[in-house]
DNA sequence: AACGTTGTCAACCGCTGGTTC
DNA sequence: TGAACCAGCGGTTGACAACGT
């Protein structure tokens, strides 16, 4: 698939033909077990929308935020699928504020409305579309990092869920200490952290506590936002751009 | 049947920021 | 302190299959 590999070849595993960047990047979007096969649902069509209306183009943020999916599915999946969407329902996909004149042609459907001969034959596709559209749509929120400091935290591009801690909607929930809290039908999954030793807990960084999301100092602040957020997110008659703009940066901060 | 167009999505590219020495 | 290295991000590409004529 693609193009040809990124790195010479010389140096490499006889029949390989990957270097280390080419496999992580393989491993992580498609090899991982925990990776969720399947058509993106449409409570995920819906949670994709309203996440990329907070966070824009923030792919690994709006990943971290749906258990199995990538970044790299998400973003192709808005690419080909969401922003056409959007579109002919008169929004902007950029911006998701009303368009003046609605694009009335409809993407030319396939005859085949199931995904491409392929895909079915790959064997890592086990369509599961059924039992994952009963389940609720579970969010989590991104693993809080340890940061040096308030810029690095606020412009931090590794701030996506880490799937190598073993979060999955099987194996347990992610525990945090965010509150755990329900929009239309979309459920956002948070537990308690209290014993997480990757967040802030008294210890002698003392930068780093101030800025933890997860500390009890910060708990009010939390509250506070999540109640922004989910009057936000019912509000169906506002522009959800104009309020929600600098939503991520408080999220963040 | 043949050929051009369109849709899909894994993979590549270039870059940024964090870590190590 | 800064160079080298590494992980990970968003944007983009291009092979392949489905579709339309």
């Amino acid at each position: 698939m693609g193009r040809a590999p990124c790195c010479s070849k010389v140096g490499l595993h006889r029949g390989l033909l990957r270097c280390g960047k080419s496999c992580r990047l393989r491993w992580m979007n498609y090899l991982r077990p925990d990776i969720k096969r399947g058509n993106i649902t449409p409570d995920e069509d819906d949670l994709i929308v309203r996440l990329h209306a907070l966070l824009g183009n923030r792919w690994s943020l709006i990943a971290g935020r749906l258990p199995g999916r990538t970044d790299n599915e998400i973003k192709n999946y808005w690419n080909t699928h969401l922003s056409k969407k959007l579109r002919s329902q008169g929004t902007d996909p950029n911006t998701h504020k009303k368009l003046s004149q609605p694009l009335l042609r409809e993407p030319k459907k396939r005859r085949n409305n199931n995904k491409s001969n392929k895909q079915q034959k790959n064997k890592f596709r086990t369509i599961n579309v059924a039992a994952s559209q009963v389940e609720m749509t579970k969010v989590h929120n991104p693993k809080p990092t340890r940061v040096s400091s308030l810029k690095s935290f606020a412009m931090s591009r590794n701030n996506s869920f880490d799937w190598s801690t073993g979060c999955s909607s099987q194996e347990g929930e992610r525990e945090f200490a965010w509150p755990n809290f329900n929009v239309n039908g979309v459920g956002f999954l948070i537990g308690d952290d209290q014993d997480d030793p990757d967040l802030g807990n008294g210890s002698d960084d003392l930068e780093c506590q101030s800025h933890e999301p997860t500390t009890s100092s910060d708990n009010g602040n939390l509250e506070k936002l999540y109640e922004e957020y989910l009057q936000l997110l019912r509000t169906e008659e506002v522009d959800l751009v104009d309020q929600m703009d600098s939503f991520p940066e408080s999220l963040l901060i």
